[in-house]
DNA sequence: TCTGGGGTCCTAGGACCC
DNA sequence: TCTGGGGTCCTAGGACCC
């Protein structure tokens, strides 16, 4: 299908996100070395910082303290993201108006097959010059966008055109358009990959595409074939509309110093399993799998899990068997003071209605349970209590 | 230099079952 | 008495991404 091999398959990608957005609240920083940290404390890690910033060597996910040396002059600032939020919003919201197939990947990036979009709004690179022009016009920042015939090579092109930029691969030119960039630009080579292909000698994805599958192989195991394939800019996987139901949910928290006091981990643990099971409720999920994590000077972390037979919804019982898992853990560790502590839940299913043995209802659960219990065994199976006596008895009982 | 917080996916070994 | 092969689930760790 000749069709199907135009370049229909777009990357959005906001650029320098946060920092674009204090640059719009604050238009006096237009121009300077700005970082936005996730916090600025003694652990601080840089989140976005802006392209005059990144001439001084800063980079996303480098410590703050490090960011600092490099280039003591930037204006550092914390993240805020209720302020960003609803810019993350109106962008998803201007990508849906050129097809329902828009996958975000994230606040600030997004996937679209515009396939069959072409009649209405031009081809690809048309829907992307107009979704640039719309970005900046309704939310007031730039982004750059990739085309090409597969989201891999336009996860690719859009990086290629940042700052404020769009790139077209035409169909047939991915591997010729890949070859000289390094392989550390392609997605899912990261630093690890990069250092073992590196001491093989294999510095730009036109080297690792030139390397016999069998090598690969032998080096990587099965990953090998998938990693030759990319390098040759061939991905069939399809974009799909959402973002799929979530598989994990979790917190975790870094202490400024690290933690030896036990009641004051135990009381992070109970603040984190409410905040988890608050985002299950959200969106109406248990889960039956839950993992502790824990990080000890200088940077030794390990995780604990433990799978129940029942479906946990309750922060008292997610709290329980975090404590469980953590008191072992920390036995075993000696007792040493931990620098992160963390809580998470896997394993999730949407939530039953069903009350289980010795479970009690509290007013928020009734309507759904009620429900529930309806549509299994009919509109008469629940009753209150008040109406049946009512009804045996008459008005006002006896 | 000294490493956040929220995720996804993959691997490997062991238990257990048929 | 020694031992198959496959499938699934669980646990732990690690690479990777934004």
């Amino acid at each position: 299908m000749a069709s199907r091999r135009t370049p229909s398959i777009l990357h959005v990608d906001l650029d320098a996100f946060f920092v674009s957005m204090e640059v719009l609240r604050r238009p006096e920083l237009r121009g300077l070395p700005v970082v936005v940290a996730g916090g600025l404390g003694p652990r601080g890690v840089v989140n976005t910082c802006s392209y005059e910033a990144r001439r001084f060597g800063i980079r996303s996910a480098m410590p703050v303290s490090q960011a600092r040396r490099l280039c003591p002059q930037a204006v550092y600032l914390a993240s805020d993201w209720h302020y960003y939020s609803p810019a993350s919003k109106q962008f998803h919201r201007i990508l849906r108006d050129y097809t329902p197939v828009v996958e975000p990947a994230g606040a600030d990036e997004a996937y679209l097959d515009v396939h069959g979009s072409e009649l209405l709004y031009g081809d690809g690179e048309a829907i992307g010059q107009d979704i640039r022009r719309r970005v900046l016009a309704e939310i007031g920042i730039t982004c750059s966008v990739g085309v090409s015939s597969n989201r891999l090579v336009s996860k690719v092109a859009s990086d290629a055109a940042k700052p404020d930029g769009l790139i077209v691969v035409p169909a047939g030119s991915e591997a010729q358009f890949l070859a000289p960039r390094q392989v550390r630009d392609l997605p899912a080579i990261g630093a690890r990959t990069a250092e073992v292909l590196g001491g093989m000698g294999i510095r730009t994805i036109g080297d690792l595409a030139g390397v016999p599958v069998s090598v690969l192989q032998e080096r990587f195991g099965k990953h090998g074939a998938g990693l030759h394939a990319r390098a040759l800019g061939i991905n069939e996987t399809p974009v799909t509309a959402g973002r799929g139901t979530a598989r994990s949910v979790s917190r975790e928290t870094t202490f400024g110093r690290d933690e030896p006091r036990p009641e004051r981990l135990r009381a992070v643990l109970r603040s984190q399993a409410e905040r988890v099971c608050a985002d299950l409720e959200r969106h109406a999920l248990s889960a039956r799998t839950v993992t502790v994590k824990l990080r000890f000077p200088p940077f030794e972390t390990l995780t604990r899990s433990w799978t129940s037979s029942q479906p946990l919804e309750l922060a008292a019982e997610v709290f329980e068997a975090g404590v469980r898992l953590f008191e072992r853990a920390w036995r075993e560790n000696g007792y040493r003071p931990v620098r992160l502590i963390g809580l998470g839940v896997s394993n999730l299913r949407e939530r039953s209605n069903q009350l289980r043995l010795g479970e009690t209802v509290d007013e928020r659960q009734l309507p759904g349970v009620l429900a529930g219990l309806r549509e299994r065994f009919g509109d008469e199976a629940i009753q209150r209590a008040a109406e049946l006596q009512r009804r045996r008895y008459g008005p006002k009982g006896r």
